[in-house]
DNA sequence: CATGAATGAGAGTTCATTCAT
DNA sequence: AATGAATGAACTCTCATTCAT
């Protein structure tokens, strides 16, 4: 009697599960992630989620890993044609910041994995941050070269730009909060959108780097 | 009789669920911090951990709230005799800085609090930032009134400084590791003291704010 | 209203959760008890059976300790003031043969760790049963020393009277029903009691260990 | 396209599975035998051990029927032709050290099934036993007839030998074990093979049933 | 203040079994 | 005859929280 027998496509219910586990760990973090409400969110049998996935970690590092490819994927495939270091820096921050709008996943998986060094899935999330991160240093040493850029430590002008542009991606709905209170002198950029934010990163960036001291 | 009686001392009892409490979740995130753990290491008695606060969360919250109210004391309290915005802006980074590298449970409580808008302690997180941040902010507008900061967005300014530093000090133990691994071209400042941070924060800053477009 | 609040008495519960768990893991075999199940048959809360013993197996060890301490320490006591091995011999027989009886999941968990060679408890099981042996193998040797028992293989014969005994206290149940469903030729034993039972090991044992051959 | 598709062979699948199942249960027990590992180590699909058996319990009946019968034929056959009923008692002996050392699963699954009077397959095992009990039983009567075996208990005498030889076997690894533990003292016969303690047995066995007291 | 016993809910995981193809 | 997807119930174990003393 109208019991919902479910699709019977391998494919497809993995990729189910693998969406909806994006959204939650996001949302919850990976401890406070439940297997059952994840079941539940995708409609189907919790056991099935253990015949895709060994197990909670499984899941968890299948999550990461889709995530982290996929904004490396897109930072390469956006910026392969950029002569100038100066334009792959913009490319790489423009495309970043737009991935991570529109997967706001993103800077709260990523937050949350570096706020203790990848304590769940060591091995990949340093595997995979050290590709972006090798790309991003490609940029700056090529730009150092060609006399375009100055005094630059990539290790720190990386995180200076994912911590801005996670940090004001996460805490949006928090400075839209402050906002509304009213405190006329403060603002918080509530109204900001990504480009505008990506904007100003880029300008600041440009400054940063330029030959002036 | 002559059971194992505890000091009877409640403040003093008090504060040392706090610390361990910092340290516990600090280590293991909010969900993942068990209360059974954190009786043991303050060795006393779960029960007491309830006698003295609600719950969970209310533990949590005064956790956060001591922790964000020393950050923001620390920093009042060591740049009162400032004169200058650049002289107060150094102040503010480098009080930070130090803070949170003798402190390290605050930037990874911090990140962990703000990759999600603050789940767990909304209202307080939010108030003691705003504190903060007005801070910063009242800063950056007496530079730009001065005349020697220019196109300030403090709220941007504000997590590029805080991201930079907080994530700088909880991927310390991953770039301690993908510098062992010995490639050689990439840098990943596995060396760098927190000072260092700092200096190249300021001065890359102090570009920012120049008049110089 | 009516809550089933518990005695608080921790030794008494400890001694509750032991007492059904020997009869449970003896009825039903280490796997397929539950602890559900046990933590029901105690009419007290199933997480209290892991607030005092750690996990599953760590319970099934207690009850293996409890079970198989008490019959050596049985068999030591109830022999003490016997002084020529043929009486000793009987003894432990006689000994062994009514605290089977009394206890019968004694035969049963036997049985089903020595059928495996101890596969939940090695090391336990193992001591336990080595000193029981070396009890018995007392008794041959000294026997053999006085020149009144003939040509034993101790561990052989160890066995034969664990076997028969504890094979004839499991498999009641089982001859009494071949009785009933009436084939005169076969007797079953079905109306021995342990006692007869015994006597009949006893007098056989005699046999084999007399200078006959 | 080109599926891999299985024997299509009902009867030799059919035999595989048992065989597997044979070793699975004996060496994990029934309840700890897993369906899935069972597929496993067969090579097919975990459906087909359903399609081809009711369920767990049948394929269980189904292979202690299989070993059952095995053994039973095995002693008929093999002890046909002799005349004297100590012979036979001695072929009877002898034939089941041989096939039990040979199938090692058989007293293992035979004491486990014992040890509970048959929890999980009462009838069967009832029945089976009944008949190589019969088999046992009339050879001691056929001697006892003859004059030539005196003050027999067959049921006794049965599960003396049973427990024996079964315990003898399935203890082998634990004998193995304290011997190299190397107290010099204790003999654990760990190097006897299952010729020796046949023997043994038989030899002691005719002294139980010598006129002689 | 302090303790240890007790609890209920829920966690992740496994498993025998069935269904659709 | 054969497969892999799907299911529901059970299992061991953990946790925040409360109660009685």
């Amino acid at each position: 009697m109208s019991k919902k027998i479910h699709k019977r496509d391998a494919e497809a219910s993995k990729q189910l599960i693998i969406t909806h586990a994006i959204e939650l760990f996001s949302q919850k973090g990976y401890a406070s992630a439940s297997m059952d409400e994840l079941a539940e969110r995708c409609g189907l049998n919790k056991a099935m989620v253990f015949y895709y996935f060994k197990n909670k970690k499984g899941l968890y590092e299948a999550v990461m890993r889709e995530v982290l490819e996929e904004i490396q994927r897109t930072i390469i495939e956006e910026n392969k044609t950029h002569k100038k270091p100066e334009a792959e820096l913009e490319g790489f921050i423009r495309t970043y910041a737009k991935f991570a709008c529109a997967h706001p996943y993103l800077p709260s998986l990523l937050l949350k994995e570096l706020s203790d060094s990848g304590a769940v899935i060591p091995d990949m999330l340093f595997t995979s941050m050290r590709q972006l991160f090798a790309l991003f240093n490609d940029i700056l040493k090529r730009g150092e070269e060609k006399g375009c850029f100055h005094d630059p430590i990539p290790m720190i002008l990386y995180f200076m730009i994912l911590g801005t542009l996670n940090l004001m991606i996460t805490t949006k709905p928090l400075r839209i909060k402050a906002a509304k209170l009213g405190d006329i002198e403060i603002d918080t950029c509530d109204q900001c959108d990504i480009d505008d934010i990506a904007d100003y990163v880029i300008k600041k960036m440009k400054l940063m780097l330029k030959e002036c001291e």
